[in-house]
DNA sequence: AAGGCGGGGAA
DNA sequence: TTCCCAGCCTT
């Protein structure tokens, strides 16, 4: 038997079961397909289903607000994905008759659809042969062929493309693009590889060699470099000041509390308020009592300093004064989510 | 070609 | 802590 059969034999009985599978519908296979882009499935599938039951098809994503979208991601990471998915739900029902394009390339071309996304598409929804090359792809091919082709360059994924393009199965593509994935999700795993139960053990030359780990081979990895943001929260009757960012950075598009980032003593902390925000502090003790730019006399302005991973963008001066009964209705990314969260239990 | 973009869970 | 996950876009 070849390759392919012995993956698509594995496949029906070890299968994942998962709530997008069966469908051909092409706007649910897409929305899944971009949910988990550099997402588990543990940690996407209920994102999945709360999505996939608000906007049950392209034309109610089409007319969906862009904030009711961005709050159903809310919490997710990676929320250019969102805005993408709405910009080209508008596009398709706006310029393609609100028919999603069944050919391959017309596919790639829509924004936020790359070569993997157009691939499990063309293949799962229209049976077309498009291998789809994800993280497991790469790894269970290098490993298949003991391949030491670099998977983080261009040609490296070209290789690999190449590489799936000619065993992927004709009769069931979409399958045996799953079947590659699954097999990569719970048996040839990045770290503790269960070779023992792999469908393929007898085909693979790192298994064989018992040299799994050596792939798949990548670039050295980057230092990556945490940060502190001091959260500003300005309380005045019942509203809070919250801010909208813009601009080309990081949470793009999401509110956020009036923010300054790096480490800073409090009161430079004070001067940096002022100076962003135009609030007139004469003292870090007459902070209770600042004139402020909305319509408010009394504020409450209190510093909370939080860690984060690798923020280095400054926020946007678009401040909004929205009451505290509705500040849920906004979409915060994480960090907020959890600091607002624990300003509730206090 | 390289870097930015989130957040979570496993080891 | 580090790694990496159903990747894609911008520069």
């Amino acid at each position: 038997m070849d390759l392919a059969s012995l993956l698509l034999t594995w496949y029906d009985q070890n299968g994942r079961s998962l709530p997008w599978r069966g469908s051909r519908d092409p706007y649910i296979i897409w929305v899944s397909e971009i949910i988990f882009q550099q997402t588990r499935i543990e940690q996407g599938t209920g994102y999945f289903l709360r999505f996939a039951d608000r906007f049950p098809t392209l034309d109610s994503l089409a007319g969906g607000e862009e904030d009711e979208v961005l709050r159903l991601w809310q919490g997710l990471g990676y929320y250019s994905r969102a805005r993408n998915l709405l910009f080209t739900a508008r596009y398709i029902h706006e310029h393609l008759g609100g028919k999603f394009p069944e050919d391959f390339d017309s596919m790639k071309k829509l924004k936020g659809i790359g070569d993997y996304t157009a691939s499990c598409i063309a293949s799962i929804c229209f049976r077309q042969t498009h291998a789809a090359v994800d993280g497991n792809v790469y790894r269970v091919l290098s490993r298949l062929f003991a391949d030491s082709m670099s998977i983080d360059t261009q040609a490296g994924k070209l290789h690999f493309k190449k590489l799936a393009q000619q065993l992927i199965s004709r009769d069931r593509p979409g399958d045996f693009n799953e079947a590659l994935m699954d097999l990569g999700a719970t048996v040839c795993k990045p770290r503790s590889p269960s070779c023992s139960i792999c469908p393929v053990n007898s085909w693979c030359q790192a298994n064989e060699k018992k040299i799994q780990m050596k792939f798949p081979v990548k670039a050295p990895t980057r230092e990556k470099s945490g940060s502190v943001i001091n959260y500003l929260l300005i309380n005045a009757e019942n509203h809070i000041v919250i801010n909208k960012r813009s601009g080309k950075g990081i949470w793009k598009g999401l509110y956020e509390l009036p923010m300054i980032p790096g480490e800073l003593a409090p009161v430079d902390l004070a001067a940096e308020c002022l100076e962003l925000y135009g609030l007139k502090v004469n003292s870090l003790t007459e902070i209770r009592r600042v004139k402020h730019l909305l319509t408010h006399t009394e504020l409450d302005i209190r510093f909370y300093s939080a860690q984060t991973n690798a923020v280095n963008n400054r926020t946007d001066n678009n401040l909004l004064s929205v009451p505290i009964g509705k500040i849920e209705q906004y979409p915060f990314a994480k960090p907020l989510v959890d600091f607002l969260s624990s300003l509730q239990e206090k």
